[in-house]
DNA sequence: CTGTTAGCGCATTCAG
DNA sequence: CTGAATGCGCTAACAG
């Protein structure tokens, strides 16, 4: 509450003047020997400088704004570790503003973020619309979003149009030519539109007969779950949720069946989250690394704070990760050795 | 970067004195026409009051300072949903520290934020040591702790002994006589030790022949898994993992060894994942509501701050949620019905 | 190398 | 009801 000792009494129980015991804090010529005295009355009177003062001078709040579309996601919480760990060694801290998943919400945090006085914003966002970009470019702090991509304004993501494409060439070389995307809405550029743009152009490009169903459903276990049965009736030979969580919602509606997987259907997912480990059969997937995007995505704003050159549509990298839920139609199916906890490691 | 416009400036531009404007940006007397005038002058030049001049006076920063062991975990995530959700509304923001599960780093964390001049600390600990309490007692904003319990230091958490107790007392009624815990360290007072006294206190509790064994694990997937083979030399007819990641482990290694769950072997944990219920067979546990918890410790915050009386002991409700890995050794195995997805809505 | 002098932008006395 | 004056605690010229 009362930040009682001030840079004043330090001064005076030195005796020096405020300015030396300033300097001493920062980047000062003082004599060793005042350099002395004024520790020793520092840490006499406990002193702590005052947080506010020093940024009402210094135009720098060492604070950066992070908004986020939900607190209770693996991906949100892998990012912001990937955030902490570069923002921390740098002097920053973060402030922590929840979105809903509502766009609305998400720019009113912006402004109020704007408005704190913080040094720059990091988005995690559900969608970059038009005031968006307009925000962005009339504040005179810099805006960095992830999650979504609009070229009008910075970002750094996954490219997710290549994830697809890397699973759609796989199934492809695994000899399926009927899958069916179990998709979210279109409204999400990145999951909804390019990730799924991308399987479908890799998993048809060019063959004659090859063929992908749709099956809209949300971003969670129980929505997929709730639609599996849309999904089975496709009678293709594998299913490819959009995210990790769909195709688990999914098997599980599978294993309930008594279908077997991957000998009858095959399953994938997008995420490489690690639950996709240890259900049985293990999850084929492609593995995001959300904290290598986090750790980018500050180092990206720690560059724009600094003026820096920054490179630009960085390239996220991409893991295929091949467990044990999709068959090889092409060449007998090679059982995977049990005893081994494929790619949880 | 550069706030440009000053209340010196709409002052100015409304042809009245800064003071004034203050008084209306606050609580202020001030005649219905100025005001008016001053209004204008606000909207056109865009004005926003200075985040640090206004603190320095007010010496209050309006924010919480928030410490965490790590931030890639479902449980935290849903602690700071429920943070944030009360928060807000109030007018608080979150300062977010990471602790990398340190307790060194999260002392250094406390600190660092009281010097920020934050108006109140909420640590998510992962053990609440002599100096926490010494820190805690010599800092003159209040620390409030979660995770972990100390009675010198306000706090709130679940009751891990009660949980530990009801799946004690759960088992015992199913006609389990012989169980082993999967459990963590003893150096985490709450899970490595509260809640597996409570579990052994309850399955026990004076019968005769009622056994548990202990294998100790970590807190992930993998570490639960490389320990599955010992667990499953204890010959028990239920394994009880201290969280459900661990029981996920486990039953991971049970699938690959082709043994069924609840047929052969019993699987219960603690915690209410969601994954829990997407896993075949779902996962048997004590669900903790660690979006509550995040609730009631931001409301104890504020009350805290606001010098309110505040409500002691606060008692975290607890959900047994049974699903379908325990089998009720006393009658016939029901079989779940298949179709619904137990416990997941 | 060091003390003195000015403000940073705002809220708040204090006289009107 | 309102303006002028004061200072929150600190940093950054400025002359020594």
């Amino acid at each position: 509450m009362d930040q009682k000792v001030t840079i004043k009494e330090v001064a005076e129980l030195a005796g020096v003047s405020k300015s030396t015991v300033s300097r001493y804090l920062n980047h000062g010529y003082i004599s060793t020997e005042k350099q002395e005295r004024v520790r020793a009355a520092i840490e006499q009177t406990g002193f702590q400088s005052n947080f506010f003062a020093k940024r009402l001078k210094t135009k720098e709040s060492k604070l950066i704004g992070i908004v986020l579309p939900r607190m209770d996601s693996v991906t949100v919480g892998k990012l912001l570790a990937g955030i902490s760990r570069v923002l921390e060694p740098a002097g920053y801290q973060g402030i922590l503003l929840v979105s809903q998943l509502s766009g609305r919400k998400e720019l009113e945090n912006i402004r109020n973020l704007q408005q704190q006085g913080v040094d720059g914003i990091l988005v995690d966002s559900v969608g970059i619309t038009e005031e968006h970009v307009k925000i962005s470019q009339e504040g005179n702090i810099p805006i960095l979003y992830t999650g979504q991509k609009n070229d009008k304004v910075p970002f750094v993501k996954i490219d997710d149009e290549a994830a697809g494409r890397m699973m759609g060439a796989y199934l492809r070389e695994m000899g399926h030519k009927h899958a069916v995307f179990a998709g979210v809405t279109e409204q999400d550029t990145a999951v909804g539109v390019d990730r799924k743009r991308g399987f479908i152009d890799a998993f048809k490009a060019g063959r004659f007969g090859a063929k992908v169903d749709f099956v809209e459903t949300g971003f969670d276990f129980l929505s997929a779950y709730n639609q599996a049965e849309d999904v089975l009736r496709c009678k293709a030979s594998v299913v490819v949720g959009a995210t990790d969580n769909i195709s688990l919602g999914i098997l599980r509606y599978i294993h309930e069946r008594g279908i077997r997987v991957p000998e009858e259907i095959s399953v994938a997912g997008f995420g490489g989250y690690e639950v996709g480990a240890v259900v049985y059969p293990a999850l084929t997937t492609v593995a995001f690394d959300y904290e290598l995007v986090g750790m980018k995505a500050a180092q990206y704003m720690l560059n724009l704070l600094r003026d820096e050159p920054v490179q630009e549509n960085m390239e996220m990298p991409l893991f295929f990760v091949e467990r044990e839920s999709v068959r090889n139609l092409k060449r007998d199916y090679e059982k995977e050795k049990p005893g081994s906890m494929n790619g949880l490691a």
